[in-house]
RNA sequence: GCCGGGGUGGCGGAACUGGUAGACGCGCUGGAUUCAAAAUCCAGUUCUGGUAACAGAGUGGGGGUUCGAUUCCCCCCCCCGGCACCA
């Protein structure tokens, strides 16, 4: 063996081995107990990232885990390979958007290889690939023929000089960062797939994943809002027109004292042609930013139309306002305002002198309300609301709602916020969306026998035009219908298209279907792992389109994923120069030189080439332009693949954000060099004789109960808790004892070598390259896979002594070492012939004690 | 603005079901080793007072429940994630 733990030599040698006899090559064995463990795809923009490093690495020691307890484990990769980085880095760098993507994969696999990590390469693929697409163009056509998709307007970002349709992240301030435009809402027609249809499903089947994190199932109840309450018509007066609104207060609906209505509801639209200051109101609503936060944030604004609309109770006439705060995108495009109960409605109406009137009154008489000043927002009792004063906000929700209806007014109804899904955008670098647009026939789907529409990769992709909608003959069809000359669809799908099933098609590689049986044998995902970002929209479309594909006899579950974690993000320190016209220049953690003061506090940093100090910045995620990341290739480079997965896992537990830490990078790599050190000395040390457990000393006994105390606490640790970072500090700490135990007896040693073969296995998920290393060295003929997990030995964890602490009134004062499972009465006077507790006792009248057996014996005195 | 999460020593974090606050690691201080340095090893390290034993304070701030609260409840402050076209 070695003196010298050296990771550069092992771990390319161990990884080549992995590779040439496929180690984590799977296929399906009905005789084993099959274990699906994915971590969610990246996105190839050419460097891995330490947040990669992070997900993938948890993922690892999950599935390394697994497969040491015996599980048949799948751990694939592949890339999200469409997206518009590729065409920004085409514009920028004059490369078509599919040889750049290609490109970044193969330099990231490299990089991912290079870690070690258990991945059955052979399933690979990239989503850009017409293999991978087709079946989900397949997908959208039947969807199609089923009635799940369907065409409408909506509206998107509009850049007026570059004439194209902007991400919400290409939009700064209200402007388009290339032209600087000022950004303009405008309606175009998309492609939408019903969710909304599942609305219901999605929800309730939040209840049969006990295995989610909480926060994820709230978030996503929260985005779906189901909600019950009346769907109401308001007659225009002197028209035709009803305006249709939904609330879930009919209780409340006497005191609605006027309406407001979307910018975009044709009653706005058809007002505003004879009245200009509207239209301009209108305009100007245009012009404001699309995005929900930019709405809420947005003042509230609004103008009269001029126009009265008949309560459906009470007849009276409220007028109808037009206010940027209504959608037409949500529910009807317009809602009835109540300012004395509503927080929102209130502030309009005192904002613009609209009628404020009081309809429910707190059941409790004591407290006291004005909804001129503050809209009172709780159920209560009604008033000022004829028939129904005196009914509960229950009883008159019920009540008005079988009013409503009986009057032909209104009807109950169940409301969600979820939208559907719009699938279109306006971009190349994406899947084509497989239509066909015919003058005679409409909108026609390609037919699954001319499937794939493939879009063409090498493209000159210079500016911002699309390149298939740039090119007239690529656009060039026939009708499938009638024959007739006709045009594709130019728009491609949204990405989350692609990363909502590609999940199930690693399970079949090479199908000439979507899917084929084989994605029986392993879904659902027994453990899913990626960002908390992804908490609401991927993690919903994901569900979503698992239960597509059930309904259409591919999978035979309700539900992808069982298990699922998310993990935090990866932060670092940050540095920054600012000229005089305020601008920041940002510096590299490594660029940069630290001075600690009193406490170790940082009191000034500076540039290391000039030494002119820098303004320490916040703690934030790697990016670069913060210039604050750290790549993980260097840090492979100097330490090897296992200091940089231990470090990982070892600095914060997974769902919370990771801070970056060279010298945590040091720890960690000391740490591993005295494991090696210690197997090292361990086998210098003598042959270990035969452990007889009932022949022990008790040095031996105890290290023996720590070691197995430790194999508890890393299997917990790993298997259900998911806290890493605990298991690894619990491997540390034995390994402290571990090493103050010198006893060189040969059972001494025997005791020795089964920890040391155990802290390898324990190692295992973790520093895999050092673990199989070290167990060679160790002399076993078996590989540590057969070997296996480490098995606790509850009879060597059984205690002789325990510790119990003794308070006085809950303050600290004594500890007692006892047997375990002592009375109370052994304890107490145990505790009060104590020198220190009987001090505070003297004097005092004994009221009270608390025992908690083996544990705690709390002495209230007065 | 709305929804979700978080705030504990100089730093990252631990305390799992209301029961010893600060495990483990980093950093720092002192010592051993060395011609010297690096590396390694040993000891100490929440704050205040005390040589020490010990005492007091302490988990973002304020209040509450409890014999006992980092943990449960109420109010407030700050930071982070998401908000439907970044992925």
């Amino acid at each position: 063996m070695e003196s010298l733990y050296n990771p550069k030599i092992i771990e390319p040698a161990i990884q080549a081995r992995w590779q040439a006899e496929k180690t984590y090559q799977v296929t399906e064995n009905p005789d084993q107990e099959k274990f699906y463990c994915l971590s969610m795809l990246p996105y190839p923009s050419g460097a891995l990232h330490i947040g990669h490093v992070r997900n993938y690495a948890i993922g690892d020691v999950i599935s390394r885990f697994h497969r040491l307890n015996g599980k048949n484990v799948l751990q694939p990769m592949g890339w999200d390979a469409f997206g518009l980085p590729a065409e920004n880095a085409a514009i920028k760098n004059k490369v078509p958007p599919a040889k750049w993507t290609y490109d970044n994969i193969e330099q990231m696999r490299l990089q991912l290889l290079s870690l070690g990590f258990a991945i059955d390469w052979s399933r690979e693929f990239a989503t850009c690939q017409p293999d991978y697409y087709r079946w989900e163009q397949q997908m959208f056509v039947r969807l199609f023929e089923q009635g799940l998709v369907y065409n409408k307007s909506a509206v998107v970002n509009w850049d007026p000089i570059d004439e194209t349709v902007l991400a919400n992240e290409q939009v700064v301030d209200g402007r388009g960062w290339r032209s600087g435009a000022l950004v303009e809402r405008r309606e175009i027609p998309q492609w939408f797939v019903k969710i909304t249809d599942y609305a219901d499903e999605l929800l309730d089947e939040l209840d049969n994943l006990p295995q989610w994190p909480d926060a994820v199932k709230i978030m996503q109840r929260n985005w779906i809002g189901r909600s019950t309450g009346v769907e109401l018509g308001f007659q225009l007066q002197d028209k035709d027109d009803v305006i249709k609104v939904f609330t879930t207060r009919p209780d409340t609906l006497l005191g609605a004292t006027y309406m407001a209505i979307a910018a975009e509801h044709p009653v706005a639209r058809q007002a505003a042609q004879h009245n200009q200051e509207l239209a301009a109101f209108i305009e100007q609503c245009k012009a404001a930013g699309s995005t929900t936060a930019d709405i809420e944030t947005a003042e509230k604004l609004g103008i009269a139309t001029g126009l009265f609309a008949v309560h459906p109770l009470s007849g009276e006439l409220v007028p109808v306002w037009v206010a940027n705060f209504v959608l037409m995108g949500y529910g009807t495009g317009a809602v009835m305002c109540v300012p004395g109960h509503d927080q929102r409605d209130g502030e309009f109406a005192r904002k613009y002198g609209l009628p404020i009137v009081q309809v429910i009154k707190p059941a409790d008489p004591d407290k006291a309300v004005d909804v001129q000043q503050e809209p009172y927002t709780d159920y209560g009792i009604l008033i000022n609301s004829g028939n129904y004063d005196g009914m509960t906000s229950e009883q008159a929700f019920e009540a008005v709602a079988d009013d409503c209806a009986g009057k032909g007014m209104g009807k109950r109804q169940t409301n969600y916020r979820l939208r559907d899904w719009g699938v279109s955008r306006q971009r190349y670098w994406g899947c084509p969306i497989p239509m066909i647009h015919c003058r005679a026939c409409g909108p026609v789907p390609v037919p699954e026998d001319q499937l794939p529409v493939i879009l063409p990769e090498d493209v000159e992709f210079m500016g911002v035009q699309s390149p298939i909608k740039a090119d007239p003959e690529w656009r060039k069809t026939t009708c499938p219908k009638c024959g007739g000359a006709a045009e594709r669809e130019t728009d491609t799908f949204d990405t989350f298209m692609e990363s909502s099933w590609y999940y199930a098609r690693y399970c079949c590689p090479g199908a000439d279907s979507m899917l084929d049986e084989r994605a029986d044998y392993w879904l659902p995902v027994d453990q899913y792992i990626g960002g908390i970002e992804h908490a609401i929209l991927h993690l919903m479309y994901f569900r979503f389109f698992h239960k597509l594909m059930r309904d259409a006899g591919m999978v035979h579950s309700d539900e992808p994923a069982t298990r699922l974690l998310c993990q935090g993000m990866v932060v670092a320190e940050t540095f920054y120069r600012e000229d005089q016209g305020g601008q920041k220049t940002w510096y590299s953690p490594t660029e940069v030189e630290l001075e600690f003061g009193d406490k170790n506090r940082i009191i000034s940093a500076s540039l290391l080439s000039d030494g002119q100090p820098v303004e320490v910045g916040a703690v934030e995620k790697m990016s670069k332009s913060k210039n604050n990341g750290v790549n993980p290739q260097d840090m492979v480079d100097k330490f090897g693949a296992d200091t940089v997965r231990l470090f990982t896992l070892f600095a914060a537990p997974p769902d919370q954000s990771l801070e970056w830490s060279d010298s945590g990078m040091e720890g960690a790599w000391r740490f591993l060099r005295r494991v090696w050190n210690g197997v090292y000395e361990h086998l210098q040390s003598g042959r270990p004789g035969v452990v007889e457990v009932d022949n022990l000393t008790s040095e031996q006994q105890e290290i023996r109960r720590l070691l197995h105390d430790t194999i508890a606490k890393v299997s917990d640790d790993i298997e259900r808790r998911y806290t890493f970072n605990t298991a690894i500090a619990a491997i540390m700490e034995f390994l402290n004892h571990l090493q103050k135990f010198t006893d060189n007896s040969a059972t001494g040693l025997g005791v020795a070598r089964e920890a040391w073969l155990a802290v390898t296995r324990l190692l295992a998920p973790i520093t895999p390259h050092l673990s199989e290393q070290l167990w060679q060295e160790l002399g076993q003929q078996d590989d540590l896979q057969q070997a296996g997990w480490p098995v606790v030995d509850e009879t060597a964890r059984l205690r002789q002594q325990v510790t119990l602490v003794v308070q006085v009134n809950g303050k600290l004062r004594g500890r007692l070492e006892l047997a375990p499972g002592a009375s109370q009465e052994q304890a107490l006077s145990l505790a009060q012939s104590d020198e220190n507790v009987s001090r505070h006792l003297e004097g005092k009248v004994l009221r009270k004690v608390i025992h908690v057996p083996d544990k705690l014996l709390n002495l209230v005195v007065s």
